[in-house]
DNA sequence: CGGTCATTTGAAATCGTTCAAAAGGAGTGG
DNA sequence: CCACTCCTTTTGAACGATTTCAAATGACCG
């Protein structure tokens, strides 16, 4: 049990920080061959860090000379209003690099905060782009990976500006479902979810009271259980078609597309 | 008068492409030398297409070689959901690339519509992979132009998800006026908004007649004035204030930032 | 002038929030 | 095992924000 353990439970559970974590990630959208994933596993062997669930890895206006891997756990991408208002903008899943931005831009305009205990690994921005120079078909990989975090935006705009709460709520579930089948953290209809209410409250830009409303209804009308910290879709074709979700703005082929 | 007219106007008003228009753009937010500017004005000598207002530019599934360089009107990003909503995902200016992404990736996951008479300069995806390749610095300021979109994206999630109706129309317009500021088709407070209502309230994810109250609120508040497709916005200062809207997720360094 | 599209208005219904409080879990220390 | 605390989930009731539907008005164009 790794997400929603504590850093020490994490340690025990043998993550090493895992070399080629990165490059099996990228080849999720790019063909690499066996010298690439020699090359990325050699930018990942670099500084780790565990972070405790609810801590910040990195902060709005912080800079940083480095691009964070998330091995373990769950992280959330996040902005803050002066008023205090949060809202959500990505959650980041083992595998997810957290600010290829920084390769580039100097400080944060936005936060990165741990949702469960997560362990980091610090990739210099340097190391990055030297390699990226070297060689095309990596710097193309990156290109990839940063479309495919683009195109998910998008969606979440699409979620926020369009849908009801119910079909937002549903559309997110959805998509942390096929986004965990993809890497390979949940197979079939069943996965971990180690969000509060109010982190998926602060993700689709809804009350908390409303969300535990929304989740109510969904699973009243037979589509989830929800408890634990575990989510069971129970039928994915009628959640996904009244949540309006159609997974090809994940770009994971269609391997792993629906249900 | 461009924006609103008619392609014939458009090119009465004499656009020859302007093939140092990407340059210049590129260089807001990345130093580049002669050299640099030369080779990617050479980019643009190619294909220019003139669209009516409200016609499609490229569709969602559509495949396309060629990125797209808004060179004279205005655009918008949007996806269309299965049952007909529609939502705007970011507005494109002269200067703007639409869908760099289609460096990498096949089909378009969302349209680009033109909002107005628009001039389109198709520039070959080959082309420009080739050019990055070859020059690193080159490569770094496309990047950085995704790093900023890609910015601006994350603040309309914030938008949509955190700020009320009064808050994310004001926030619509704070930013529409900075960045038309940022590329010299402003200056001061007053600037083109070539917008109806509706497209507004598919921006903000509110409906027609909400905008329609919103506008007329900031506007008996003394914020703005809007009519003709001119916006003059009274008292800047206030109106940010009051939208919480802060210029530096445009990345525009502190030149053009305010008021 | 009629036609089309955009803006404005009103009234009613719905969605979602707020506030306040209760109930349910999980962990801690006695 | 109990009492205690903290955090999360759940509930109720009232309020406010936003949408919907329908109709009227205004602007522009041929």
């Amino acid at each position: 049990m790794v997400h929603g353990g504590t850093t020490s439970e994490l340690r025990a559970a043998g993550y090493d920080g895992a070399p080629n974590m990165l490059a099996r990630r990228l080849s999720l959208h790019s063909p690499l061959l066996d010298e690439d994933r020699e090359a990325i596993a050699a930018l990942t062997t670099s500084r780790r860090r565990e972070f405790e669930a609810r801590e910040d890895i990195i902060c709005q206006g912080q800079t940083s000379e480095d691009v964070h891997l998330i091995v373990s756990g769950w992280a959330c991408r996040y902005k803050l209003l002066d008023d205090g208002r949060r809202q959500i903008i990505g959650f980041a899943l083992p595998g997810d690099l957290c600010d290829l931005r920084s390769l580039s831009c100097q400080h944060m305009d936005h936060s990165v905060g741990a949702l469960t205990a997560t362990l980091v690994a610090d990739v210099p921005s340097k190391k990055i782009r030297t390699l990226a120079e070297a060689k095309s078909r990596i710097a193309g990989a990156l290109w990839r990976s940063v479309c495919v975090a683009q195109s998910i935006e998008r969606e979440w705009i699409v979620n926020l500006g369009q849908r009801t709460g119910i079909e937002r709520i549903g559309h997110m579930l959805c998509e942390l479902l096929v986004r965990q089948r993809a890497i390979g953290l949940a197979s079939g209809l069943c996965c971990n979810l180690p969000l509060i209410q109010s982190d998926l409250a602060e993700a689709c830009g809804l009350s908390v009271v409303h969300v535990n409303r929304s989740l109510q209804d969904l699973r009243a009308q037979g589509l989830i259980e929800l408890r634990q910290r575990k989510l069971q879709i129970l039928d994915f074709d009628r959640l996904a078609r009244q949540s309006l979700f159609k997974p090809d703005y994940l770009h994971l082929g269609d391997r792993d597309a629906d249900g």
